[in-house]
DNA sequence: ATAAATGCAACTGCAAAAGTTACGATTGAC
DNA sequence: GTCAATCGTAACTTTTGCAGTTGCATTTAT
């Protein structure tokens, strides 16, 4: 698999989870369908389900399933229970070697976070189910 | 520094340089100011130079300046400078299992394009000036 | 000539993510 | 109760992209 798909892999799985919302799938099934490995599904499912998108089941005949309605289900949703982030947080003892620098920092980062903002509400426009097709 | 930091890199120059837009600087100056390596730093600006955004003079009293004002120069400007991309483009040879599965893929794909548009678009209203403090 | 700067290529080091292996815990089927 | 299927998780290896570094050629002002 390709570097930082995990936003790919979750989109594809709800996407096929929510074309047939009733249909438990294994981490194997899902894995098989992305090209890539079941432990590696159940990691980024495991992210998927802390944030209440996602139900599984243990033991035989288990699985996952969709937790609630696909239109329920936004982009922004799925972009922040993976802890995908636009740009990664600044150190904070970076050492700003003087005051008009630390504020120069302190407005990129407030940029950055505007933007961030922007990204997040755009992506809470869009639900799983227009992924999947309407 | 810290990993794909080379969005913050370039706003912080291009942001120091709208502030003294004549001033000439080398990239020993602006690593000394970012924390960082000369050659790191020759290596972000060259592709804002490539982008038309930066000019850059070789030989002794060298360095960088500002190639256009700094109200013209858009944070997507700088975001398409960089090659930097909302998630990676898809490997081509995937080998998708079926059509269905191919016609999936390419609906998550045109998503993430989606995406994508609008966060440039978003970029675009903003300029370095008003990273500056206006 | 010399010094100061970019341009660039090659290399190392590092950290994040993918991939892999292994094993325990849970659950349904028989 | 046993067995097989499945998740949960930890530990490890592999891959990969980027920062950082070094070295040198090139350019230019003095």
């Amino acid at each position: 698999m390709k570097r930082n798909s995990r936003l790919s892999l979750a989109l594809h799985t709800l996407s096929h989870m929510a074309a047939e919302p009733d249909r438990m799938r294994t981490s194997a099934d899902i894995a098989a369908h992305a090209g890539t490995n079941p432990v590696v599904v159940r990691r980024v499912l495991g992210k998927l389900r802390e944030a209440g998108l996602l139900t599984s089941e243990k033991g035989h005949s288990g699985g996952w399933r969709l937790a609630r309605k696909p239109q329920d289900i936004t982009l922004a949703d799925v972009y922040l229970a993976l802890d995908e982030r636009f740009v990664a947080a600044d150190a904070a003892g970076e050492a700003p070697t003087c005051s008009v620098e630390h504020a120069l920092q302190e407005r990129v980062a407030n940029v950055l976070q505007e933007i961030e903002q922007s990204l997040v509400l755009r992506l809470g426009e869009m639900s799983i189910s227009e992924v999947c097709g309407t």
